[in-house]
DNA sequence: GCCGTGAGTTGGAAATTCAAACCCTCTTCT
DNA sequence: AGAAGAGGGTTTGAATTTCCAACTCACGGC
């Protein structure tokens, strides 16, 4: 199909269209901690049941939530990341960090996470090739399909 | 306000609330590439017109992008990216890394982004303190705020 | 029996999205 | 001069989604 006007091909759109929908990231946030009840996700995502139950449907087909059983009689069930959904969480830490940093004031923080070395953590990206800090300045994209455009060295 | 049945207060939330909506995240994509111009918006992401207008005047006044003129007469304008915004690039890389590796064949990536250092960009998210690599099994939530539950070692 | 809990489903109103068409201000082509 | 873009949006109306409250179904406990 692929017909003029079609947006570019893209992973991050590919994992925005599985991950990106109102509520799957905050889904995938309790699930992490531990929260994956139905009621108590909506409790504490505060996210219309319906619109949840959807979400969850399409996290579990898209590989990132398994549905398990935790009781027979009554049947009752738990939400859980898989090993994709865990490889997310980085991905969410650095959102909180940006969120403390941008969205909030210093004193205000409602959650602090600690890592196993003992310090609070702040999370941060690196290059795994040399281990310095990613920054946008260091970077150099390099098209590999057709329906990239990139403004070359334009204005400064 | 904060009646019972509120959902957590959370940075994560505060994130996404600003910059989760449908597109938004693939504007700051373009933005970063340097394709800041309304109708290049347009066409690389696919999103509709006003859609785009509107996602545009929220990520200027959270502070993610400025809208700068590019030309007097005629007048047309350009958006960047705000340090704000920029810092939310490394996120972006990692998203698109997880899409690579989860959403696609080995041989078909859209994009390679190289680092300065000469490999190629593999985002990964360390502890600024320690320098390892961020695992789930290494964090440890703390709430600090009212309304969070924790599932404590629950079932294994 | 009657109530409560967990995990959803259903129904209808309200808010968003989508797509295409339209508008305005220039600039360029002929 | 007149016609035809280009760029950056806005408008309009139909198609989707979201939201919310109420309802269901299957137990378990009192």
């Amino acid at each position: 199909m692929a017909a003029p006007k079609d947006p570019r091909p893209c992973s991050i759109a590919d994992a925005l269209a599985l991950v990106g929908e109102k509520y799957s990231l905050l889904v995938l946030r309790e699930v992490c901690l531990g929260n994956g009840r139905f009621d108590q996700l909506v409790r504490n995502i505060g996210a219309p049941r319906d619109v949840l139950a959807a979400r969850l449907r399409r996290l579990v087909d898209g590989g990132i939530l398994t549905k398990r059983v935790y009781s027979e009689r009554p049947q009752r069930f738990e939400y859980r990341p898989t090993p994709a959904g865990l490889e997310l969480e980085p991905l969410l830490m650095l959102l909180k960090e940006w969120g403390d940093r941008h969205l909030r004031a210093d004193d205000d923080r409602p959650m602090v996470v600690e890592h196993i070395c003992g310090n609070e953590l702040v999370p941060v990206v690196t290059c795994a090739a040399c281990g310095d800090e990613v920054r946008h300045e260091d970077l150099t994209a390099h098209p590999q399909a057709p329906g990239w455009t990139l403004s070359g060295p334009a204005a400064a």
